[in-house]
DNA sequence: CATAGAATTGAAAACGGTTTTCAGTATGAG
DNA sequence: CTCATACTGAAAACCGTTTTCAATTCTATG
């Protein structure tokens, strides 16, 4: 069992939330998940363990795991509604185009960037999103 | 009449479509915006100088716009079904959270961090997001 | 271990944004 | 002006997501 698998389960019996098979069945796949999933893709690896699970639930524990900050969504031209878990702390996401896997990456510095368009604009600046994409190695092979 | 407004009709002339009534509210209304509108806001808007239009029309003007990139979609947490002039160019975005105002700027200089991330996970990057969200200087004021 | 009450479940219905269908209309080339 | 056809808006269909609800499952307590 990862150990990630094992601390969101923790998190959420620690935030009230009852144990129960559709959410170890939810967590177990999103949790251990190197690419980016959409609800029914969820549903539909999470059904091989647990066959009774409900595409609802899968919702309802996405939801959750939203608001403990364990996923993130993720946004890209083609649709915005595949989820991930989440590092610690602030982190960018590098996707692959073709088989949606991510990697994390941090060290931006963009700080000054910010200073200067916010002095040039009058906006206070509150959050930022930067994105890459790509080919992953594998799918970059694989496209040539 | 705002020179955007002409140049996207002539745009869409060119490219073989015809000049209607339903077309010319909707351009007149997504060129002119500073702010990011959805398909319902436009045919609201749209709607006060055409009141027979349709807001399937709407999204198909929105389809062709974004065909010809005119307009592009804005993505933010709540929500990704707004749109905005396309400017000339590679630029990025600042959006006021809550009035939905955009500015536009460019001036990031990320080459240095592409070239590294794509070295450390053997990606090769093919493009990028970088979104800023904040309080534009109306909101900023109203907010307080 | 047994109980009881609340949280959680999945099925079904509802919802809301978007797309498709279609018969009538307006556009623009000739 | 005429005509072929691109385009229209209304209505229906579609699809991902949320709500509703009666039945079930947890878990705190005795
Ligand atoms: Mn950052
Ligand atoms: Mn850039
Ligand atoms: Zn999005
Ligand atoms: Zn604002």
């Amino acid at each position: 069992m990862s150990i990630r698998v094992t601390s969101w389960l923790e998190s959420l019996q620690a935030h009230g939330y009852r144990l129960t098979e559709a959410r170890r069945a939810v967590v177990e796949v999103v949790a251990t998940s190197k690419r980016a999933l959409s609800p029914l893709e969820v549903y539909e690896i999470a059904r091989r363990r647990y066959p009774a699970l409900g595409l609802v639930s899968v919702y309802r524990t996405l939801e959750m795991l939203s608001a403990l900050h364990l996923v993130q969504r993720v946004h890209q031209e083609d649709g915005c509604n595949a989820y991930l878990p989440s590092l610690e702390g602030h982190q960018h996401l590098l996707i692959c185009e073709r088989c949606r896997r991510v990697e994390y990456f941090d060290g931006d510095d963009l700080e000054a960037l910010f200073a200067r368009v916010g002095e040039q604009t009058g906006f206070e600046i509150r959050s930022h999103w930067l994105q890459l994409f790509g080919l992953c190695q594998a799918c970059k092979q694989a496209v040539s």
